[in-house]
DNA sequence: GGCAACCGGAATGCCTCATTCCGCTTGGAG
DNA sequence: CTCCAAGCGGAATGAGGCATTCCGGTTGCC
């Protein structure tokens, strides 16, 4: 998002911003992270050269949904929590949440796919650590409370909601249909059990 | 793979057409089915002219591969089941099978993403419906013997091997680095455990 | 009313491939 | 050993897709 410290934007130029940062959300979570910017200027009912006018590349468009995204991840996130009897049932509300549609767990994917660029905002980089700070709580508190299993981390959960919500295209046809139905197939396979014949194989990822 | 009914190649075309397959194969694993052709080249150690005289577009040379790929798939499938004491333990050889490093389960990939092409090749359709076949029997038998859930279905199995296994452009790195890992986790989940508190959402898909 | 800030979107330039072409090599039949 | 069709490598061609630029025409707002 451009730094407001410059003139005020006339009224329907703000407008114009408003319905661009809508629209690249709503184009990137469904079409990804190389989606034409073309794409965007339309779905804002907008001229490519309005949208260059606000943001000088597609990196600087990118990285302001990008903090946008992982700002509001954050926001739901605390709020499922604080709202939540357990940690477990925030989990699943959780879930939910990044399983309804046109919400994607984009921020996820963000936060994990290599966009050096995005990675680099600081404001992105805060949300993003605050977020994985949530996350390890929920985790922790879980395991603590023997609600879930002790061989995954939280690098693990971060890790299977990102593949399960990355955009349609990616995925294959049925998971991409109901992703809330994998993620929570994931949640079983993270609920605490009687000891398992095998371990799992690996080491959770920081 | 052309048709053997023409001229006999010459030795060292035959050579040639060899190291193209399996150039071919290995790097549509790394790189995805959009892999440019010139990378196979340089991977077989041939000039692209060489690949273009035995297929004649990319289409061709994505069959052929695929083909033999689905063919190993149910030649290894069906060696794994006959080896294996029961269903479960069938099953997770299979997921080691495809989890194990070069061998991605591309196939399975192929199975599902829709490459029209590929899927109309009556060999490759014959061979991947064998391959469900033998997946239907696994898991109708698991459950059969209480083994695995009875809220799953056979495509279930066949979304989550396709997505842990998919070219690691494509994962979050961690899933990439040990698909294994999650492979087994999502195993976890498939297994039979006492009746679950929430019913698993959605379908199990044909 | 006047003008700086805005707009839309055609045009430009770059890049990434698939596919083709052609002059040079080389198995292997006779 | 000769010869030439079958092979070969890889530069060149052409198409398509996309980010970004430019500019003649609008429009908030003082």
């Amino acid at each position: 998002m451009p730094t407001d410290d410059a003139a005020p934007l006339r009224a329907d130029a703000r407008r114009n911003l408003e319905k661009i940062m809508s629209a690249a959300r709503d184009v990137v979570v469904e079409h990804g992270l190389d989606a034409p910017m073309e794409l965007v200027a339309r779905r804002a009912g907008v001229g490519v050269g309005t949208l260059y006018r606000r943001f000088p590349t597609r990196e600087a468009l990118l990285g302001a949904v990008a903090e946008a995204y992982v700002a509001d991840l954050v926001t739901a996130t605390r709020r499922i929590i604080d709202g939540a009897v357990d940690s477990w049932s925030a989990l699943r509300e959780l879930v939910d949440w990044c399983a309804s549609p046109g919400q994607g767990a984009l921020a996820a994917a963000l936060a994990d796919l290599p966009v050096a660029q995005v990675q680099a905002l600081p404001a992105f980089a805060r949300s993003r650590h605050e977020w994985l700070e949530l996350l390890d709580g929920l985790v922790t508190d879980g395991q603590r409370a023997g609600m879930i299993r002790a061989d995954i981390g939280t690098g693990d959960l971060v890790a299977l909601l990102t593949v399960f919500t990355c955009h349609p295209d990616q995925l294959p046809r049925h998971v991409a249909d109901q992703p809330a139905r994998y993620l929570h197939l994931m949640l079983d396979a993270l609920a605490a059990t009687a000891p398992r014949a095998t371990p799992l194989p690996g080491t959770p990822p920081s």
